[in-house]
RNA sequence: GGGCCGAUAGCUCAAUGGUUAGAGCAGUUGCCUUUUAAGCAAUUGGUUCCGGGUUCGAGUCCCGGUCGGCCCA
């Protein structure tokens, strides 16, 4: 082995390691990380230090900043240094057979996040994806020198260690060390290790501190490509392809949002960014793709709140050949299959506390169906709502207390009452169906009634969740509605689009899943910032000084 | 955009009624070879978010701003 090597015990090699990307042990003079020099000025003090004005003990960047230094003058510079892993640390502690110790062999790797130093031992603790797992050094294991340059090592700092798997007499089963490499110095130190990280804004500007010590917020933020990966492999075990399209469109279409815009210079053309993306995948439906999804960033120039961020995450699955009513059955099998595969409640069921109303949601079982005008004949205690005239809407709506504009179309004063009086207590996953056709020009208009459409809006936990449609494929009957919806602004009509559906578009069932909202459900969190992992903000003045 | 609330050491938080801003963790220095928020002893550390104002005196009161949270639009 090379310069840094030490026999640790009799055929028994112990390497402290240096990988400095193929330099380890040529390396010529100095005894590196090994032989640190003491700081200068500090320990012969017998005085208070803020005597002495070159005193940084109490600066902790300017203290690991030195130490740095110390190891690059000594030769090592540990962000060259480099460490292969034979486990994760989750997978390591499973390789431990009890009553076994130090039979099984692993180096694991990652960040110092507690030091526990009991002078000629040390317990500490590695932070990896998969979690913690704990280290045992020895000073009598490792060497005086090995030992010595570990106690230099900050919280913060990447670790790699080698060594065999015990379990202590506590119980916690532990890497007994015989190697330890710095590989990534921490030039910074993390937050509290009890309390961690709670000033909200930090939590967001600087997740991945939040990541590091707060453990709510790790496990919650982990669940997210947990569901996001079982939702591709359930429409892909059901032939779904999953496709991409555009980001920049000439025409924002597919939803009634303010949408953000943009310049492309070599075209000399101003872009819209999406705000959903049913257009472009109808299309796809015409071109032959009969069941296709995206999951995709919509961005819509609109507020900011506990459920909405200008960009959010889409997941929208259009099946031909299908109607609303598969989506359905599609959307409940998939939320049902979330929570009993991914969530896995502890007690077995099929419930998950809602963090907004204290309620459990049950998942489990067929889900209530409602139509939209029950719902508002009950709200409003009037059988014959929808018979009213505008005035009467309008009085009716404020008796109960919402504050409506006259210039509203009558619609709309009904759509308030929904939004405002009914969502917020439709906390049990329940789909609204019969909606007015004036809510969604997309839609397919109900044979029976053609004032309402075929479509449902999936209401969990008070929060829209799913829209889902037979989707519009009359190409006329779209330009038409279309038209109406657009009113004076008739360059906002996807013209390409209704070309497309010209050419012939088969019948199709269609949905949107807000993934955001679907994880702020099934993590049980309170708001939309808390399962986005870097959510917008203003402009900080953050930032290394 | 409006209302309410908040910003103090690296982090989590104190500071009554205006005078000299404290603690725990982290840091630094010792001790400690199976710890579990490890322990013991000593010790460093502050642009009280920014800018004005009132006052003999401001973390604290007033005005304006920045950023954040909650509610509303």
């Amino acid at each position: 082995m090379g310069h840094y090597s030490r026999s640790l015990f009799p055929g028994h090699p112990l390497v402290l390691e240096y990988c400095d990307h193929g330099q380890e042990g040529k390396r010529a003079g100095g005894g590196g990380f090994l032989r640190l020099r003491r700081r200068t000025g500090r320990a012969s003090l017998a005085g208070s230090m803020s005597e002495n004005p070159a005193d940084i003990s109490h600066d902790q960047h300017a203290v690991r900043r030195q130490k740095l230094a110390e190891l690059r003058a000594a030769g090592h510079d540990p962000f060259r240094a480099s460490f292969s892993p034979t486990h994760f640390s989750g997978d390591a502690l499973k390789l431990h057979v009890d009553g076994q110790d130090n039979a099984a062999g692993v180096a694991v790797a990652g960040r110092l996040v507690t030091i526990r130093d009991m002078g000629k031992s040390q317990f500490v603790k590695i932070l990896d994806q998969q979690g913690q797992i704990q280290v045992y050094l020895k000073k009598d294991v490792v060497g005086d020198e090995a030992y010595a340059a570990f106690k230099k090592l900050d919280l913060g700092d990447f670790i790699g260690a080698r060594g065999t798997l015990f379990k202590t007499k506590t119980g916690e089963v532990t890497v007994r060390a015989e190697a330890v490499t710095l590989v990534a110095k921490a030039l910074r130190p993390l937050p509290e290790k009890w309390h961690g990280l709670s000033d909200p804004e930090q939590v967001y500007r600087q997740r991945y501190l939040d990541l590091i010590v707060n453990p709510e917020s790790r496990a919650r933020l982990l669940m997210r490509p947990k569901i996001v990966s079982h939702i591709r492999r359930f429409l892909e075990d059901r032939q779904f392809l999953e496709v991409e399209t555009p980001v920049l469109q000439n025409v924002a279409g597919g939803a009634a949002a303010k949408p953000f815009t943009t310049h492309h210079n070599a075209l000399g053309a101003d872009f819209f960014l999406r705000i959903s993306l049913e257009l472009y995948l109808k299309r796809l439906l015409v071109g032959g793709f009969d069941r296709v999804f995206e999951i995709g960033r919509n961005f819509r120039n609109e507020g900011v709140s506990r459920k909405h961020n200008p960009e959010f995450t889409m997941l929208e699955v259009y099946q031909a050949y299908g109607d609303y009513r598969g989506m359905m059955a599609l959307v409940r099998d998939l939320l049902q299959s979330l929570v009993r595969d991914v969530i896995r409640p502890a007690d077995g069921s099929m419930k998950i506390k809602h963090a907004a109303s204290g309620h459990e949601i049950d998942f489990g079982g067929e889900w209530r169906e409602v139509a939209y005008q029950d719902l508002i004949r009950t709200a409003t205690e009037d059988p014959d709502w929808f018979a009213r005239s505008k005035a009467e809407k309008i009085a009716g709506a404020e008796k109960r207390g919402l504050s409506v504009d006259p210039k509203w179309e009558e619609f709309e004063i009904t759509n308030e009452i929904f939004s405002k009086l009914i969502e917020p207590t439709l906390i049990q996953p329940t789909f609204v169906t019969h909606l007015p056709k004036e809510l969604c020009p997309l839609a397919k208009l109900n044979a029976d009634n053609p004032a309402v459409l075929d479509v449902f809006e999936l209401v969990i936990g008070g929060m829209e969740i799913a829209p889902a449609y037979s989707e519009q494929n009359d190409p006329d009957v779209q330009r038409a509605m279309f038209e109406a919806q657009a009113g004076d602004d008739q360059q906002s009509i996807d013209q390409d689009f209704l070309l497309a559906l010209e050419h012939g578009m088969p019948p199709a069932g269609g949905m949107g899943v807000g993934i955001d909202r679907l994880c702020i459900l099934l993590t049980g969190a309170e708001s939309i910032r808390d399962v986005i992992l870097f959510p917008q903000l203003r402009p900080g003045s953050g930032g290394a000084a």
